[in-house]
DNA sequence: TTGAAAGCGATACCAG
DNA sequence: CTGGTATCGCTTTCAA
């Protein structure tokens, strides 16, 4: 058996409460028994049950952590930052993965806020009512999806479209193709609301194409309809499905960036490791996570007025080979 | 407030006691009453606290999965497979990501082990006797790593390493490279004792390449050495090691697979991102996880007699096309 | 078949 | 500054 305070308070000669004060609020007890029961504590590898400790407190020191698919590497990436932070803040993390699925998704984040003080969802699947509700039932903080009065981790998509927009066009291309992600998904329609707003004072023609799922496999399917799109340059909704593209592109003996530029979102690490490697507009990953984690720790400690508490992370333009001028 | 038992009891105008049973233990309650309890329990929405129930019956009913770097492709899909399994199971998945640091890990364990039940260790860096001791104290089950007495899941390495050099030797390669990982790891050392006892029958020429932090740039660095070192083909450590390779290949203009091929292990997703695709030994992931799971829940029931239980789960390999024939 | 009471480990409150 | 006691939500004897 572990040992417990009982342990402690009979190996200190002290009471338990006595034992539980000099551990957790040091200035409510003399020095000298502070340091005895420090000690015995020590020796004998005490350490507070979470659980019992969670029972009284209504606190438990575990934070819930929701992804859709722990296959893309964005998303490992996130949860590297909630881990990171979480930790630092004395937390535990429990994870789930919900493999892309809506319905999954509620059920598991019910089963976790029993345990947890709050749950950080990050690029939820689930419908605005259904999130809305469980954020007034259980402190939430969302990664990658703005809704009105949740609070909300996102990146600066606006200023991500720019950059992304500024860099072909400077380099001449004025047709460019937009391949799209899943219709149903918060970041795929802000990605083409921005995209429409920034092109729409540049002499510019957006294309925008199919919607393929958020997977490399995604972007290998799409790619010949690209082609036959004639743009000079293509934006993918994010990096799996632009390391699709240009896997295709590469099987058709399309030269990448002679023919055809090709850009992606997110700046995962495979991004780098592909020839040509991708020209990708980083969005915030760990950052995010701990970003969100900060969010919610905000929100447990004021629980008032901070439910409109939102966060932009800036963006960053990672110029690589997978661009290049347009064709004349 | 959460709905508690007491909430359930008075709706159905029963004790406590009885609720508990007509839950857990169906058959100690009168038909009526079990229902009657079970349907006030579903309308007023009520779940059992687990972190309460813990405290008594000793289960947490969650577990605790330990990996070193989630950056790596090959660990989120090890925690896919512990996350779909410990699910199935009723599990709830506590995760920490050690970042590589052997000094956290065990830090971390300690302070998971108060709320699981037991633990999943993915890939230790941890020192033979800490683990053996840490076995001793908790429920723990090793993926990629054995040890004597403590329950492991480990690949078959004889038979990966088999599939590798007879595939390559299939294609007529003499002298082959291998790039070493950390010298420190399970895993490399067993790679190499593997690779020397296949290749010792053959008429192969094994040239070992220093060691290299098992990542995308340790095989960059590593590429010219294997270049200098006049082989035709090479086995990376892992793929991200192998990808590396690839890149740097290309960046000096080396033909691949025409001048020299590459073989990874692992098989993680940018392995069939890049071209050419890199050839690449399959070894469990999501298995491995799902299997260590199942191990550690064997464990929980029935602690003695199986302490000796040891997993070897199969490799694949799957070539692609970084490998080809030897030149002539 | 059911209820009352004890207790898991820790903390909060109230006396002293 | 310290100890005793109630309590968190639940399960498990022990009686009835």
């Amino acid at each position: 058996m572990a040992v417990t305070i009982k342990d402690v308070a009979r190996a200190a000669g002290v009471s338990a409460s006595t034992v539980t004060r000099a551990l957790t609020l040091p200035e409510l007890v003399s020095e000298e028994t502070r340091e005895r029961v420090r000690r015995t504590a020590e020796s004998l590898g005490y350490h507070p049950n979470r659980a019992a400790r969670g029972l009284i407190t209504g606190r438990t020191g575990n934070i819930g952590l929701v992804v859709p698919d722990l296959g893309n590497p964005f998303f490992p990436s996130v949860v590297k930052g909630v881990q990171a932070r979480a930790h630092e803040a004395d937390y535990a993390v429990f994870l789930a993965d919900t493999d892309e699925d809506a319905t999954a998704e509620a059920g598991l984040v019910r089963r976790l806020s029993k345990q947890v003080d709050g749950i950080v969802l990050c690029s939820p699947r689930m419908a605005d009512g259904q999130l809305r509700a469980l954020a007034a039932e259980t402190p939430v903080v969302l990664i990658n999806r703005r809704i009105a009065r949740v609070p909300s981790v996102v990146p600066e998509l606006g200023d991500a479209m720019r950059q992304a927009i500024g860099h072909l066009t400077a380099l001449g291309h004025r047709r460019i193709g937009y391949v799209a992600g899943p219709r149903s998904s918060w970041a795929d329609r802000e990605r083409v609301r921005s995209l429409r707003l920034v092109v729409r004072d540049k002499a510019v023609e957006l294309v925008e194409i199919g919607n393929v799922t958020p997977q490399f496999e995604g972007g290998v399917g799409a790619a010949d309809q690209v082609l036959a799109a004639g743009v000079t340059a293509v934006i993918g909704y994010n990096d799996l499905v632009s390391l699709g593209l240009l896997n295709r592109f590469s099987a058709r003996g399309v030269a990448v960036p002679g023919a055809l530029s090709v850009l992606g979102f997110d700046d995962i690490a495979p991004a780098a490791m592909v020839t040509p490697a991708l020209t990708s507009v980083a969005l915030p990953k760990e950052h995010a996570g701990r970003a969100g984690v900060d969010l919610l720790l905000r929100l447990l400690a004021e629980p008032d007025r901070s439910s409109a508490i939102r966060r932009e992370l800036p963006t960053q333009l990672m110029v690589r080979g997978s661009t290049g001028p347009a064709p004349v």
